[in-house]
Order: structure tokens, then C-alpha cells, then sequence
DNA sequence: CGCGAGATTGATGGTAATCAACGAACGTGG
DNA sequence: CCACGTTCGTTGATTACCATCAATCTCGCG
């Protein structure tokens, strides 16, 4: 896949497209406004943006002052995070998710940046606008708790699974995880490209190829974007998947 | 240190003793508490419990249910976690802290254990209670939104810990904080035992020595639990701190 | 003084990062 | 439509990092 180069700039600059009439009877529905007041609704909708990236589009920066609440309407985002020279992706956000909630509430800086993987659709509500209606609306606050939570407790399985678990560990997990999300038993489909998989499972791209060749003595086997699963439960006794490190929250 | 070997079956027992008013004055003064309603504030304590516990006593286990908010009011509470036989330390509570309280709130099982280190003193709040006036307290839930962008903050720094470096430098990084922490430019004071920190540096105790050891060439010293900075610009250079990863929330 | 838990040191093997080379897939331009 | 080039993935060789097992050392405490 080659990726634009594309400034996120274009995204904040006085080109934005406000919210259409027809999208919003589809935002309205989301989980995430469910029982949010109709006017912190329409306010949030009114001051918000609505608008498709191209894939590798960078929307926010580590280190950059939270300004927007970004939710994933289609597509895939990746968060990532470096330090000291080295890079890391900490997580994908796919419909419908929010990211980077904590910072936006807290008024902080972000502690991770995010690109787009795929042409993506992002909505983005000014940070102050979302702070003024949690304070305001006793629902909305309780949309922002459970999705705050819920990222909280996500935070927790990624740094159990990357403190307890080896590299071919994590990725028999993953592939037993994506399996059953997929709804697809004995494969998985890989919808991101191999070396973001290698730093999203804490490893790198040479090291995925290792482990994944590791497996087929537990009934993987790969061709392309495509693995097989011959044996679930030989890879399940291999992975040792475990629910408080595994299933998505 | 000798662990006792003591149940907190003691704590869920039916011996548990109420609040005395001598201590109500002083909870009420807690960041904790700032900016509720004086009747949550009552209802929260008389439904709640505060008590001491010996060192080495295990509070709650992970896959229990969330049955109590606990709050560390003295002492130092270990979190700890679990998977396919390892184990590993997940954060140290200090007091003023809460923990594990997005559990509590998504009504939901708890992703790590807990134990006292210290003798400790806990204040527990049934879970339901604390639902209960989430929803009816505003400024309640305002500062349970904090404390969970806190936590959920602190879990992102702990992951791109452990992702994006070494066992010394996470160890260099440690001493440097420690020691802005404790006040004591050029020393730090070690307050829990080398295999509590080496598996909270994500490492084993021999890993811990030998990374101690190789600390020396960047001026640090050890003398049994008092560590000495000789030079901290020169540790600086070797730790590459950074405050998106170091910094305490 | 002697015991025991924790800390250290050494030896070894496993796990993972790095550097380098090669092969496969795909898009572009001729 | 094919040739080419770029990017991604794989494989191999080497080194760094880390866990494990075992032995020794230290120190507080009975």
C-alpha cells in the first residue's frame, strides 16, 4: 500500500467541513450518544466536523495539546507512540470509537499520536465543547464514564499481555482473537498490512515472520493475507488465551 | 520483611469495623472527596469501611467481581496481575489513591489483584453505592471522570514503558523520578524490596542487579536500599527521560 | 551464633533486535 | 502488455537482551 503524503493540516484549517443534514440521523444512532440530551446533541453536532481522510493521513501528534474528540466513524486509525528514537503502535480504533478521550477531558496534552491506515471518516468535536457538556449533561457523562472505563481496563489487558507473554504468544492470542471476532473459525484475514501487526504486537516485522513460521507446528499456516487455523485447540494450548488479557472490553 | 500469612477473609467478614467519626473529618478532606455534595459524602461513609491491614495481606483477586471501591489512605498497596502461570507487578498505590475503580463502575471483574506491602489503611466503599451516586452526584462523577483519566492515562505511560524500552533504561528512568519524587536530588531511598521493583520494571530480581550494576558506568551506586546518583546529567544521557512516559499523572 | 529470606553472581539457553540479502507482489510508465 | 522499480515480506547471520537454574553472599533476627 503506498501512502499519501498528506498533511493533517488540511484537517484543521479553515477549509473544514461543517456537518451535513443527512449524516446526521446517522450520528444520532451511534452507541456513543445514546441517551445524551437532544440539545448537547445538536450542539455537539453543530460545532463538530464530519470529513474522510485519505489512508496515512497523521490527525494528531503526541505531545500536542488536545483540541478535538476524534471518533472513528469507517475505517481504521492506529495509535502509536515513540520515545527515545523508537516507535510503537499501541492500538487500532475501528467503528464506532472514540480515541483519546482522557486527554481531552483532563485538558492535557496527547500522550499518543494517531494516522489513518485506510481512507477513514472521522468526526471531530472541539475539545471545550465536550467539557462544557459533560459538566452539563448527567448522560453524556455517563457515556464518556463507560467509554473512559472501557479504554482504562483495555490499557490494562495491552500491558498484561505484553509483560506476560512472548512474542509468539501474543500473536497465537491475536490470531485466536481475531478468529472468533472475524467470525470466521479455522481462518483469520488480515486487514492491516504485516509489519503495523509486528509493532502492535510489540515485535518487529523480521520477528513476526519468525513467530508465525513458529506456529505451524500448532496448525498455522499462511498464504498472503490469508492464515489458517487447522487446529484451534492445538493453538489454544499453546496460547493459553485467558479473558482478562484477551477479550476486547 | 516476614509476610504474614493472614486471609483478607477478615476484611469480608462480618467483623468489619463501621467509620468512626474521629476519622470522618479527616476522609472529607481528601482531593478525593472534593467538590461532592455533603450527603453523598455521608451515605458513601456510613456504607463504607476503614481499616487497617497487615503487610502481605491480599485485598482482591483478579475475575472476583467488584464488590468494594478501595482507597489507600496509608501504606502501599501492590497491584498485581496474572497469565499462563507468570505473574507480574502492575503499579504501586500511594496514599491518596483509588483502585481498580473502573471495575467498580462497569459493574465489571477485576483485571488485577491487590496486597498490602505495608501495613496499610483502606477505605472500602461497597460498589453499588458508588454507582449509585455517580449518577446522582455530578460532582462525584466529575472527579471519578478525573481519577479514571488518571488511571487510564497512567496505564498508556506504563505501555509505552515497557514497549519502547530496556530493562536499565526503564530502571534508569525509575531512579531518576524516584528521586524528584522523594525530594532527594542525587539519592534515592528504596521503600519496597528489589524483587517487588525488578517485577515492576517488567524484569526478574537477577535482571534488576545486574542492570543495577550496569548503572555504575553512568555514576550510580547501590549500598543495600540506598542508591546513589553520582552524576544525573550523565544518567540522564543514558535514560533518555520523557515526561509523555515518566511522568506521574 | 546460626538460621532464613533476600540479594548477588555466574553459567547457560531462549527470545528478540539488528544488519544484510533476497524474493514476491504490485503499481507505474514505457 | 511488459519491464522496471519500489515496497513489503521472508530468510539468514549475528549480537543484545533477558529468563532460568544454581551457587554464594549478606544481613537481620531469634
Amino acid at each position: 500500500m503506498t501512502f499519501v503524503n498528506y498533511s493533517a493540516s488540511i484537517a484543521q484549517s479553515k477549509g473544514r467541513a461543517p456537518i451535513r443534514a443527512e449524516d446526521t440521523a446517522a450520528l444520532r444512532g451511534l452507541r456513543l450518544f445514546d441517551g445524551i440530551a437532544e440539545a448537547t446533541f445538536a450542539d455537539l453536532i453543530a460545532a463538530g466536523y464530519l470529513q474522510f481522510f485519505p489512508p496515512g493521513v497523521t490527525l494528531i501528534r503526541e505531545r500536542d495539546p488536545a483540541d478535538f474528540l476524534h471518533v472513528v466513524i469507517e475505517g481504521t486509525v492506529e495509535l502509536y507512540a515513540g520515545s527515545g528514537g523508537r516507535e510503537t503502535t499501541m492500538e487500532f480504533i475501528r467503528p464506532v470509537g472514540a480515541f483519546i478521550l482522557a486527554a481531552v477531558l483532563s485538558d492535557q496534552i496527547y500522550l499518543q499520536s494517531a494516522r489513518t491506515l485506510t481512507r477513514a471518516r472521522i468526526l471531530m468535536i472541539p475539545a471545550e465543547r465536550v467539557r462544557h457538556w459533560m459538566a452539563q449533561d448527567a448522560g453524556f457523562m455517563r457515556m464518556i464514564v463507560a467509554e473512559l472505563a472501557r479504554g482504562y481496563r483495555q490499557a490494562i489487558k495491552a500491558l498484561k499481555n505484553q509483560k506476560l507473554r512472548t512474542g509468539a504468544e501474543r500473536l497465537a492470542n491475536w490470531l485466536i482473537t481475531q478468529s472468533a471476532l472475524q467470525g470466521t473459525p479455522g481462518y483469520v484475514d488480515l486487514d492491516i498490512e504485516k509489519r503495523v501487526l509486528a509493532a502492535r504486537l510489540g515485535m518487529t516485522p523480521e520477528n513476526l515472520s519468525r513467530a508465525l513460521a513458529s506456529l505451524a507446528i500448532h496448525g498455522v499456516h499462511s498464504r498472503g493475507a490469508l492464515i489458517e487455523i487447522k487446529d484451534p485447540a492445538a493453538l489454544a494450548g499453546f496460547a493459553k488465551p485467558d479473558p482478562l488479557v484477551d477479550a476486547p472490553e
